[in-house]
DNA sequence: TTTACTGCAAATATTTTGCAATATC
DNA sequence: GATATTGCAAAATATTTGCAGTAAA
């Protein structure tokens, strides 16, 4: 059973602070700086308005050093990648994303959220040689925006 | 129900026949032979592969032209786009994808096939909104070698 | 004949890398 | 003090675009 409990910021910093002793990693002011204001950014965001956000508000970090965080914060299981479309590569919060999937429209582009609990998965099998830890479901289709154009097309 | 039939290659050029002739597009070498080409290719492709495939079994392609065809392919439905670490996006058969989902080693990056059949995907509730067309289901957790390997390093 | 589509090369966007400076351990 | 991490700028990579030429309708 995966825990969708959407977790506070202090207990994001907690975990980032056990990923960073485990690995024998460093605890820069850069890695929870980056964390905190991902905490804060509403939903999902991009590289650059991260980089904009941390700048405008807090200090200024290099692109190399949000880049690093980002793959650091993946590997550390606090955030996940989302590619809706070819242009932009989108992140989210790890225990955010858990609580719902996600719905694009392959006619605009528009991407929206249905909760987890309305969409059951279930592997009948276990999948061999794996043990999984995170689903990722994206429902592509029509909106009803594009739907009601094409009808009054024709 | 979907349709998890794998397409013969004549099917798939009906499909885009009747595709290009109801968007009123052309229909040029380049779309027919960068189709068969996919055909051809087993399981998922890049950009530069495809390319390069065209270029030496057939005849020379511009890149502008597999990135137009490939964006015309997906539009059209006949294939599909997955991105499965930051690096690399990948593209694959649309009637190829719906009959497996992916499985994928956040460790290592290893990716792998669980087939669609032992794993059922439920709405509970009807999309508001929405029609769905295709899910497309990401399996991420460990594969069998890093779980060794992170064994033996404790 | 018209113009959508291609090829080519340049432009743009995105991500990575090398190296010196800095801050963590 | 040793060195991992940062900042910066340059390099590498991926994708898009403008324009002239070609070919589909």
């Amino acid at each position: 059973m995966v825990n969708t409990d959407v977790y506070s910021a202090d207990k994001m910093r907690e975990i980032l602070t056990a990923y960073l002793e485990k690995k024998a990693f460093r605890k820069t002011i850069e890695r929870y700086t980056i964390l905190e204001c991902i905490c804060c950014m509403p939903g999902h965001f991009d590289v650059e308005t991260l980089r904009k956000y941390v700048t405008e508000n807090h200090f200024r970090v290099s692109l190399a050093a949000v880049y690093n965080t980002i793959e650091l914060l993946m590997d550390a299981g606090l955030v996940v990648r989302h590619q809706f479309s070819s242009r932009t590569v989108q992140y989210e919060l790890k225990c955010a994303a858990l609580t719902h999937h996600h719905v694009i429209c392959s006619y605009c582009g528009s991407v929206s959220e249905v909760k987890t609990e309305k969409v059951k998965i279930a592997t009948d099998c276990k999948i061999p040689k794996f043990t999984p830890e995170y689903y990722s479901l994206y429902i592509y289709g029509m909106c009803s925006k594009c739907k009601f154009r094409e009808k009054i097309q024709l």
